[in-house]
DNA sequence: CGCGTCATTGATGTGCATCAAGTGGTGTGG
DNA sequence: CCACACCACTTGATGCACATCAATGACGCG
């Protein structure tokens, strides 16, 4: 949220944010050809958002978490182009977007922090694209699990300690690998006493070792 | 750029696009690292944008072209996170952000077009994501070609013959392949009939076969 | 307890990377 | 104007990382 705010300023803030939504688990907060009319701020709970083709393919595009924003993907054509399904029971703030022009018209923190976000999210899907696009699954892996914990120590949780929300399947989804791969990937993991895995639950042993595959300096 | 405005909003909106620049072919509009002040709209000639990363790693996350905006990833840390490189002599519009924020504070034109183009970059990269991450090289091939096409067709070109500004090595790097990949794919197109391939001139014959390609239909 | 879902592990296959040689187009300087 | 060098591109041979196929195991829930 945006800081440094006079007390009418704030009141305007409070008003675009007072519509709250639950979401049970496995269902979803918007869906793919949905109309756009809103931005949403995750209060609780975990998601992912997916783009799916008529073919049958399918990819997970993200996982978001508490106090990040969905929805950026509607705001071209008004209506939503990917799937946001919450991975166990959740609660958004629902924050309609006609909204959010008006009242950033007035309020340039706003404004700027809204542009913030949009660009923050390009930035991470620059970083997915260089994922895909030329490391090898471990190295994949270990990206993926550094952003997991990073975004959870700003939240006040354990960096080494998580428990997966996801499948290994959604988790291969999103980052271009088969769930073996994947399977296979944390077992290796394990066995160099990187990680211990459990199941959904991650215990990061050695966070050093994940930072230097993610830079290829253990090549 | 945005339409129905009156005239008063039009003046607005050529003081903040009345900067050029022209950028030599092979040259950077901006570097990673790089202070951001502005974005640029692009008046002629062909961008790609890449992030390098410190061990060697790097990737083209977009080709652009006339009409289309960059610098868009500078705005969450005010500093830019790509470089943007001329792929021919062009010419651009500066578009100090501070008066985009300002005047889309008044005029809501400019306001919601803002927000559209950032919007259609995330889906764009969406897009290019799923092509990374569940596209085989012939079909990653296909889709950017069509991509290619429809964006020039837009513009008044052929869609059927186009000459390509990047060589095979930075079309490989945006589609996650290496160069020789990209030149089988090529000569496999022609082989069959989809293509006729010289050096960089491009003809689509069958663009109803790349379009299967891409939806799957051909499996 | 028994079933369904998710995860692990092994065996085999394949698409693309890698390595390597050769071709053609372009620009430069003699 | 030609000879040369350079670069982008093409094409073939080989290897490897990951996909695919298949069987088994662990957990949670009615």
């Amino acid at each position: 949220m945006p800081m440094g705010l006079n007390a009418q300023e704030l009141d305007r803030i409070e008003e675009v944010v007072a519509v709250r939504r639950k979401i049970k688990r496995g269902t979803a907060l918007f869906s793919n050809g949905e109309k756009f009319t809103s931005l949403y701020a995750i209060r609780t709970g975990f998601f992912k958002t997916c783009i799916a083709t008529e073919d049958g393919r399918d990819q997970v595009t993200g996982f978001q978490m508490a106090g990040e924003v969905i929805g950026l993907d509607g705001i071209v054509n008004d209506h939503h182009t990917c799937d946001a399904v919450a991975l166990e029971d959740a609660e958004v703030c629902v924050m309609p977007f006609d909204r959010i022009e008006e009242i950033s018209r007035e309020v340039n923190a706003l404004q700027h922090h809204v542009h913030k976000i949009m660009s923050r999210e390009i930035v991470r899907e620059h970083g997915v694209m260089l994922l895909l696009g030329s490391m090898r699954a471990e190295e994949r892996l270990a990206a993926f699990l550094l952003n997991l914990t990073q975004r959870l120590r700003t939240r006040g949780f354990s960096a080494s300690s998580l428990i997966l929300r996801m499948t290994r399947e959604e988790i291969g989804s999103y980052l271009g690998l088969k769930l073996e791969t994947v399977s296979r990937a944390f077992s290796r993991f394990q066995e160099e006493g990187i990680l211990s895995v459990k199941q959904r639950h991650i215990e990061v042993l050695d966070p050093d070792a994940l930072q230097k595959l993610v830079n290829g300096t253990a090549c």
